[in-house]
DNA sequence: TTGTACGCGTTATCAA
DNA sequence: TTGATAACGCGTACAA
């Protein structure tokens, strides 16, 4: 059998109790039993049974985690190990566990999140991306257990704390980047319009355009569900038009990357032909030929501060509900160049 | 306060311990009553406090997953998600649950393990990668807590159940694909030689250029422990050695993205000057320009493989040892051509 | 087939 | 400052 608190007490000369106060370092014991109790403990190699702990105490030092549906591409964007990693960083500071879970359909993961909570493994959640119709957020809002939400809320955004960036402005600065190089033909590669980020994104770009008087044409937006054959397609019949852009803006690096080879096969050269901006700055940005301007996004901020303001709802239950905006930059890299004269509507000197 | 299942009796008239065989799905108890109790059950939303369950039963229905040390670049690498992948659907299949860990030391992360392991959060661990001296790896062993190793034991062998490639012959036979080509003069380019997953791919390719009578040339042969920087400089040196190899083996396929890169700085073409062959076969690898042949070493089965088999072993405490052996392939696309008449030693027809 | 009673290892309340 | 003692919610031998 194992030992337990017991054990450790009779050793000790002590009552549980007393164990237990020592564990907790409670202030009002004496230092001399404090000491005792600490060499006992450590002679038999003493840990506490956490499910008993969690039992009396009424929680668990632990925060639940749903990932994207394992069928999701998403799973390979180099997007979610980095969130990961500020995640866990964030629940680490502060000695908490991590509970991770997925599902193969939204059912699922509905019901592995039930049995989280309900079951109180976690104290709290952190949530990867809402989607328009969102059960999980439902649940929890209804039963108003503890959750950060990474990414924008679809509604309710003032009773949903979330950290998120400022995506309008970021994919505005980007585009108004290009804009600045002097291009006017600026086309637009998103994700599906279902996730909120990607609609964020579009409106910024939308705003760029709108703001230097260019004239928004439908034809240049482009959303591509995957990765590759659907996103080379589309992208063909992009470079295919009467006007093609001089310029894309792309919601993320992946895509870009996608985009970049598409180009390649197609002979239209990155950035003498065509200028790109990636979005989220992963590593592969930099790996890419060319290397990709992009907008870093502050991926593992973004995990690490969900976790953090996570934690301080869990322990401070009167917590206001807040929005977490966390700041970006454009890197420049070498994927764009002013047009060139041939392809811009006026030369540039 | 929550519903517990003593609500559910009282309400279901029926004692305490017939809702929990209920739940247990006891075969010697009526049909009757078993309805009777499950509609209690819905009717009051009750879920078991799996705290109290764990208590009880002695057992977690979770095992435990120890990330690479968060500082660590394997992060970054695809291979983690995928693997993460099959970890997680293993375990979802038999319900179980996954808990992590990471730490940003050596001792943070054994800590952590203990915690898991004698705080009694999780009945199993799977472990991915085994360094030289693995501390995790003693301490499971000492205690004799089921785990499951993903990758190749250090040492102990024959005591520790571990799914792995055969990472010798499928360099082996990557290294002998490129030979087939007709390759005499064939580089190699690795991590760290900490790694067993590096020693062994070197091995194999050791192997391939000894079966062909070829000899093996320590400058041909490179570790690089970084991604960029340092690997730059190294593949820079080696293209610039009087007899520079017409072809390179790379052991991951992040890394090959890696040297692509550099060789295009170089002027070098792939695979017109220099074949290249990856490995892991990552999403990546299609995406590069050109399109990497690599082998695939099925992560997702490697991950999927470990968990199911770790629950095996949690279930069925006899379960004997096993070495799993997951298969590979290799995937050609276009990064591999024959050699050019001029480098080679001989021509080919 | 079902109910009673105890144990799982802690924390927390109330006395001392 | 410390010690009994009662929860916490569930599983399970044992009894009925």
């Amino acid at each position: 059998m194992n030992v337990t608190i017991k054990d450790v007490a009779s050793l000790a000369n002590v009552a549980p109790s007393t164990v237990s106060r020592v564990i907790a370092d409670s202030p009002r014991i004496s230092e001399a039993t404090k000491q005792k109790v600490k060499q006992a403990m450590e002679q038999l190699g003493y840990h506490p049974n956490l499910n008993a702990r969690n039992l009396a105490s009424q929680s668990t030092q632990a925060i639940g985690l749903v990932m994207p549906s394992s069928k999701d591409v998403g799973f390979q964007n180099p997007f979610f190990p980095t969130v990961l990693q500020g995640i866990s960083e964030g629940a680490q500071e502060k000695n908490y566990a991590l509970h991770m879970t997925t599902g193969k359909s939204e059912e699922e993961i509905l019901h592995a999140v039930v049995q989280m909570v309900q079951g109180k493994r976690v104290d709290g959640i952190v949530l990867l991306s809402s989607k328009v119709e969102d059960q999980v957020i439902s649940y929890l809002i209804e039963r108003s257990f503890p959750f950060v939400l990474i990414g924008k809320p679809y509604k309710d955004i003032e009773e949903i704390t979330h950290v998120d960036n400022d995506n309008i402005r970021a994919m505005k600065e980007a585009t108004a980047y290009l804009i600045g190089l002097g291009h006017k033909q600026i086309g637009f590669i998103g994700g599906s319009l279902e996730l909120i980020v990607t609609s964020d994104r579009q409106d910024g770009y939308k705003k760029a355009l709108a703001e230097a008087g260019i004239e928004a044409r439908s034809e240049y937006i482009i959303h591509q569900k995957f990765l590759r054959e659907g996103g080379q397609q589309a992208v063909r019949e992009l470079m295919q038009l009467e006007h093609p852009p001089t310029a894309l803006v792309v919601a993320d690096d992946f895509m870009a990357l996608g985009v970049l080879n598409t180009l390649d096969e197609l002979g239209i050269r990155v950035p003498d032909d065509i200028s790109i901006v990636g979005f989220n700055n992963v590593l592969l940005a930099e790996m890419s030929r060319p290397p990709l301007t992009s907008v870093d996004i502050n991926i593992f901020e973004l995990g690490y501060q969900a976790s953090k303001n996570l934690i301080q709802m869990i322990e401070n239950s009167n917590e206001p509900t807040k929005r977490l905006i966390i700041s970006h930059r454009l890197v420049e890299r070498l994927s764009c160049s002013q047009p060139s004269v041939e392809k811009s509507d006026k030369s540039n000197d």
